[in-house]
DNA sequence: TGCGTAAGATGAAACGTTTCGATTTTTGCC
DNA sequence: GGCAAAAATCGAAACGTTTCATCTTACGCA
């Protein structure tokens, strides 16, 4: 026997003889309900399958128990793994989360921002598409929103990321202790917080050891694997043939590969290679590889803790400081695609 | 200047000088309104930045334009691919994706459908932790609902997967083609539609070639990189070595070489290796390996679309057959990671 | 015994939409 | 110009909860 539709809170107290009232404060526990009447609510309850409705609470309270995470791009290894983490924290505080893929396209971003908020998501992570202005608003209105990975320029607000400067620089460090001079960089549009950070970085290192930062070894702009590919291929080409590069993620460092085993340039002896992002897959790889790791799932993890003490905070009413910026150290793993020069 | 709160069609049909019906009219096309007191409508709406409740109108439509995806692993490079796929097609449609990681575990499986009801979604994606009967009562009570990848043991209901037998055949044919006959397999719980099926291919193929399955050599009940590690090691060490193995996922994959590095077995030189799901990033791997590539993203793309088809054909009252089940075929990618004996 | 008080229980009003039947206005036609 | 029909508009109920003010009951104590 088949119920025509879900049970209701007022089938469950017409089954147990009280008042809708009673139910919820049993349900919710937010009223002092006789041992006696509790126990029949609870029993009329579980005969019917009941199963109280987020929806109709999400409208009376304002609040849904949902969270919206936005991220540029879900093919990218390293947003799964960050998810993963934050999904482990909301899910054991009983939040659920809407992912918003936004292929690296700020218009389609703020459209999908726009529906979490029509879906009254209680707050959202968003490592954004690129740095724009239009999140000035959000942290005006308060909208509990924290940031992770990439940081809008100038945002003041919550935010967990990667010293992303560091890595760059500790990259670029390694490659000139193993006396590279010729040192090439691909790296993402600058207008992404992380890309402009390991640059800075990369620059900063260069500098320290008095190397110059030529234009044509300083490929600036793409993202994908096919971009670090084309990168990769001019790079290889140039006369003046760099002999280390640091690609500043894990997919133009692909491309990057590609191109080099292409061109027959051998990774380490004529290139060394030193990237961003570690998994547990690279282990494989010949030759495997240097590079900076991030805490991945930590970033995730920490985010969302974050958002949810911020909700914490509003649900009782209490002050919470709504910039707390969260800085986590990545980690150069040394392997064998970096080799020393001479 | 910040509004306290976000306005409501009441705000917007009191600019708008017309009633509230009116405005819902406007928004939803649903009536025919004067193109001049729609026009009023469109720019009170605008004015006040206008966005219409999803609760309010999921709790009075009995639809949330929101979709669940369970998953039993988010950490399983898999699954995200799938899900870029089914991303692309639900936003396309105007629906929004909950997503739930369901960690391998039948019961945290059933928590979170039980969440994703409670939510309101309108259907449900599932690869299943488990094969279980507790979905038939879903299927009987037609809630619409989809299976990829992993598809629970007699169901009867719309499913999208990989012909999976067909893989296990075509893998095991390969390496029987390579003149291989010690052949061994690292294979998934053999409650999952997936491995079970994929092992059955390999016995059918072993079968053809007269070749016996010897039970020492055909380890069955794992998923993690840990547990082909382990098989790994096993199998490595047995009296009568295999000279190949099919893996019958990525991860266990990545276990069994991380094992046969170790203990010094060359591949392909002395042990030949085959396993499922092809990436990008194998590009790199050393040897490159030869592998069952599945349709990833289309199984994602297709299971959506049969979902939202369903959805489409309920909101319109008509007739939908609700066990369409879609096979695609694998298509095995001949590398270097398996070679011929002798 | 009676009274004050606290605990328990409840009815009804919201929350922001959609939708339907009723009402008003406009249109077309003889 | 009058009337029927079509078009446009509207008021109000409903969706399933939470919550608050109100009402009832029972208990302890003088």
């Amino acid at each position: 026997m088949v119920k025509k539709t879900d049970a209701t809170m007022r089938d469950v107290a017409r089954l147990a003889g009280v008042s809708v009232a009673t139910v919820s404060a049993v349900i919710n526990g937010t009223a002092t309900v006789s041992a006696q009447r509790a126990q029949k609510v609870r029993a009329a309850a579980e005969s019917l399958d009941y199963h109280a409705d987020q929806i109709a609470r999400s409208l009376k309270t304002g609040r849904s128990n949902v969270v919206g995470v936005v991220i540029p791009d879900i093919t990218n290894a390293f947003y799964p793994e960050v998810i993963s983490g934050a999904e482990e924290v909301a899910s054991q505080a009983g939040y659920s989360l809407i992912l918003c893929n936004a292929n690296e396209d700020p218009r389609q971003e703020q459209r999908l921002l726009s529906t979490l908020f029509s879906h009254r998501v209680d707050g959202v992570l968003v490592a954004c598409s690129d740095s724009s202005t239009a999140y000035d608003s959000l942290v005006r209105r308060r909208f509990p929103i924290v940031f992770f990975d990439r940081i809008p320029q100038g945002f003041r607000g919550s935010a967990v990321s990667t010293d992303n400067f560091s890595g760059g620089l500790e990259a670029t460090r390694h490659l000139i202790g193993m006396r590279h001079t010729r040192i090439a960089i691909v790296a993402g549009r600058s207008t992404l917080s992380t890309h402009a950070d390991r640059l800075e970085g990369f620059r900063k290192a260069m500098q320290e050891a008095g190397l110059p930062v030529r234009d044509e070894s300083c490929r600036v702009g793409g993202l994908t694997i096919d971009s670090g590919y084309e990168f990769g291929l001019e790079l290889l080409r140039l006369p003046e043939q760099p002999t280390a590069v640091f690609c500043t993620n894990n997919k133009m460092l692909l491309g990057f590969l590609r191109a080099a085993r292409e061109l027959g340039v051998a990774c380490p002896e004529r290139i060394s290679v030193v990237g961003f992002d570690d998994y547990a897959w690279t282990e494989n790889f010949h030759p495997q590889l240097t590079i900076v790791a991030q805490p991945t799932r930590e970033i995730g993890r920490q985010a969302m803790t974050l958002l949810l003490t911020r909700l914490q905070a509003l649900r009782e009413g209490s002050r919470s400081h709504d910039n707390h910026v969260i800085v986590l150290q990545p980690e150069l793993r040394v392997r064998q695609s970096t080799a020393g020069l001479l």
